[in-house]
DNA sequence: ACCTGAACACCGTTCAAGT
DNA sequence: ACCTGAACACCGTTCAAGT
């Protein structure tokens, strides 16, 4: 199946975002399995090997999907009240697993060390710190609060969490009661 | 680098669990990335289509592989009292994770609904009703207790959890306290 | 029933070359 | 500086054939 392929972009400068662009969209409408180098290339009418100056290789290309993925989650708003900052991580870190399935397991493979993915740890800390939670145990209980918000998402994506959706609401509702409770009852001592 | 191949394996009957163990193996000392129908095969001095009786197809051998990860959690034992099963489930599934730090993380890539997989879930339902949860809360309690125990294994394990492994130490002991206090909340009410 | 062999349609990446 | 073309060493899987 020889497409048309879409030659002649006048322009010849590609830039490391229309390639992430490119991957997005074809992981959109084809799933992750469908990402290659080459298909990617194909997408954007070039050969494959121009990619190479923009991502680095394979594995770069997917952790730009990931700060793309990361990116997505909401700005924190320090004037809210911290309880509902947390609700609003929990709700846009959902919000992503459900628009992108199985790219958001991408999160889990690799360690996201890049400056983007400081963005949503430093909001998590920051409400933690504005609810009164004593500063050696801030670090700890963000990263358990990302485990919990990451981990319930991706269950919910990868299918592990079957059934009607109020059974997948019920988990996430006592995800934030035990939640709540545990950082007042740290503010408190 | 055509290796020596051992050939000749007298009895030509292979087996799910041969190929199973051959591609632990192969996982073990080249990586997940090693993993191909043909590296398994080549380990067997087989053809790579002789695999597709015992596994399927290249996902399924992946499934397979989850279910032996799986298959190494420890056995529950109902005669302690729920909070050392708690932190049993916790230290085994730590554990595995440490033992097999990339093919930890296909636990997040696949619905794992193998019979093996409600094992370890129906023994944390099993140690929540005995700590008094009622019913009704029962199974989300217990998806969340999945969740975060492989949150933060995978989390480990990914190397998203960066630093001293005090401060990793601080994690878990941190989702300890959380859930023991919660349960016995629960069990009260 | 169980395995092989050859073939098909793909991969990621290197390297040298073009402009 | 940015991109191409050809080549290398791989993939998963189908299909027909062997025993």
């Amino acid at each position: 199946m020889k497409t048309p392929a879409q030659r002649g972009r006048g322009t010849r400068g590609l830039t490391r975002d229309e390639v992430l662009d490119a991957t997005l969209a074809l992981a959109e409408d084809r799933g992750l399995d469908a990402v290659s180098m080459r298909a990617v290339a194909d997408r954007l009418g070039v050969t494959p090997m121009a990619l190479y100056r923009y991502v680095g290789d394979k594995q770069g290309l997917l952790d730009g999907l990931v700060e793309r993925l990361l990116r997505e989650m909401p700005d924190d708003d320090p004037a809210l009240p911290w309880q509902d900052r947390l609700r609003a991580f929990g709700t846009g870190i959902r919000e992503i697993a459900r628009r992108h399935p199985d790219l958001f397991l991408l999160l889990f493979m690799r360690p996201s060390v890049t400056p983007e993915a400081r963005r949503p740890r430093n909001a998590v800390q920051s409400m933690l710190r504005d609810a009164g939670v004593p500063e050696e145990i801030v670090q700890p209980l963000q990263r358990l609060l990302d485990t919990i918000g990451m981990g319930l998402a991706a269950s919910e994506a990868n299918g592990r969490f079957t059934g009607p959706s109020e059974e997948i609401d019920a988990v996430y509702a006592l995800a934030e009661d035990l939640l709540l409770t545990a950082i007042e009852r740290y503010a408190r001592s």
